[in-house]
DNA sequence: TAAAATATAGACCGATCGTTCTATCTAGTC
DNA sequence: GACTAGATAGAACGATCGGTCTATATTTTA
């Protein structure tokens, strides 16, 4: 049996940790939060870095999948599924609990290369990169790679962009010049077939 | 006289938080550091707070002081200037005292967009795009402010993807998306010009 | 129903947090 | 040389931090 407090636990801590902060929010928040025994969150973690790191984990499967359902859900086509990543990317940044990218925030938090947590930052985004290489790939561009890093950076970008200085525009905007590239690529393998 | 141990403890702090982040840099270290009295450090800032304010607020002045000047040096057209921009960026990553950009992280630590350290952060953000939107506009193309965000989303993408997933080419990935789209909006100006 | 595992409340730990106070000392001004 | 403003070291504040311990209670499993 999976234990359903420590699963509690988790997703309490998760949803502290976004709002808050990791350094902001204390261990006595989250277990009055969870309405769970302080024993119980060491029984379970053997640190409030290692719960952090847990936390971290399940936002990482619960985003890639929630993202991954919602493209593919909008979209049949891989090119119509490349820009339908722009548009989740919207409906997540307008939504009432956004707070930018964990991940992102926690590197800010935890700068140090070799701190795990730092690392499981890390391994997010090249996750989400090798999602859009997928795609790009499917699409049958001649630079798969090199059009999944510039819409990378283009999502990375809108994330800052929306949660720093309150831009309402940036995941169109970034959606716009996702087009733009999207079509210089497919021009790019159009000529390359027709040599 | 402008107290120089004032300035020295803002930039002593402005090191620190940096480095390690805003929460984990206690107000012990900063004044160790410094080396200067506890009270030195409450009689020229009302808090903590206050003080993270003011070394964001330098932090912002050398930055974008050193930014423009960096671009301005390094090419003379508007045009040169825009894909500058990019090769500041990627000196800037390729620094050994790189911690990522201090007001995303600063945004990631003080979430709540009241707090006036998350408004500091959101007025550079805006302050850089100023900057931009300048050379987009004098590079003479149809769409300055358009481009400017395009090229904005660029740089705060590759800052991310530099920072938490220690992309090497971030910045190269970014300066040759943005010739794509600088291309394609003189293409655009020069079009609009012909009619 | 007995045994074993898990959860409970709450006291307690030492360390550190940001902040204040005091009393002494140093530097610059008249 | 007297006065003033600023800086000093260091004790002390209450609050909170992450983490441990214990003794009791609840649940799960056999």
């Amino acid at each position: 049996m999976v234990s359903r407090k420590r699963d509690h636990l988790v997703d309490t801590a998760l949803e502290l940790f976004n709002q808050d902060g990791f350094h902001a929010t204390g261990v006595d928040k989250i277990i009055e939060k969870a309405g769970v025994a302080r024993m119980t969150l060491y029984n379970h973690f053997k640190s409030k870095d290692e719960l952090i790191l847990a936390a971290l984990r399940r936002r990482d499967e619960k985003f890639r999948n929630w993202f991954m359902r919602t493209v593919e859900r909008q979209s049949n086509t891989p090119q119509g599924r490349l820009m339908s990543m722009f548009d989740a990317l919207g409906e997540w940044i307008a939504g009432d609990d956004f707070s930018g990218c964990m991940f992102i925030n926690a590197s800010a938090e935890f700068s140090c290369h070799d701190n795990p947590i730092h690392a499981v930052a890390c391994e997010h985004k090249i996750l989400i990169l090798k999602y859009i290489q997928e795609l790009t790939t499917a699409a049958g561009v001649t630079n798969p790679e090199e059009l999944a890093g510039e819409l990378m950076l283009l999502i990375e970008g809108a994330i800052v962009m929306a949660y720093v200085a309150r831009d309402q525009n940036a995941a169109t905007r970034a959606k716009k010049t996702a087009e733009k590239l999207l079509r210089l690529s497919l021009e790019v393998s159009r000529t390359d077939n027709g040599n």
